[in-house]
DNA sequence: ACAATATACATAGAACTTCAATGTATTTCA
DNA sequence: TGAAATACATTGAAGTTCTATGTATATTGT
């Protein structure tokens, strides 16, 4: 499994969970799977690594947070996109872009069209 | 004019002064432009930003320095690309193509179908 | 019944990072 | 003469990731 830098995960993990928050609440444990999930493996977030990014973009406004509990009884804290963190997310999918085409001249190769 | 985070500036840095200096070597200033450059005008780096980045890199062994008296007698410290630099670049490519590849997904498909 | 594993959240602290601000100099050009 | 561009450097503020550690409950295998 790659390790990417710490950076490439800097500049991943806020569109990342705001792009999985945009398809329906979730809470810390699950956005680790579901991100692990998706990217077969190769992005796998330690929580504590994830919880003080949830904690951060509560505090942005861009996501908000609720307690509920589970099927099973347990307590989980779901966190739910609104609608600073859909504009976010535009503007991170603008970013990316952006960046993505200046990077792929500089390479002078095809990188995947979003 | 775009301004990116500083994520995404932090990830993209290193790699896009790996590229430009594996195109032949430069200097500070000179890097500085050709990224404005070639990014047109959306990525203009301070030089506050540029020259301490290029001094770790070359703490890690990425690239060497050496002083040269330009045309007109100025001196400029220019950066060459060595070995590790080559490798690194080589890595930062095909970690930039698979995060890429996993954001280009996440954006495009549904989490939970239903 | 018991142990191991998975689920679930939280924080402290180490070791980084960017970047604005500031400083020093030289060259070019109106 | 003076402004702007060229050229490199460092300090310090504010922020970042991630390891380690802590708490607690639910599930699964034997």
């Amino acid at each position: 499994m790659t390790k990417f830098s710490k950076e490439l995960v800097g500049a991943t993990t806020i569109p990342i969970i705001l792009s999985v928050l945009s398809k329906g609440e979730s809470y810390g444990y699950e956005i680790i799977q579901a991100v692990k999930s998706i990217s077969e493996g190769q992005i796998t977030y330690a929580d504590g690594t994830l919880y003080p990014v949830l904690h951060k973009m509560e505090k942005k406004g861009l996501i908000e947070s609720f307690w509920k509990k589970g099927d099973n009884g347990r307590r989980r804290k779901y966190y739910r996109i609104i609608e600073n963190g859909i504009q976010q997310l535009d503007l991170e999918k603008e970013n990316w872009l952006i960046v993505n085409q200046i990077i792929s001249k500089l390479w002078k190769i095809d990188l995947n069209p979003i």
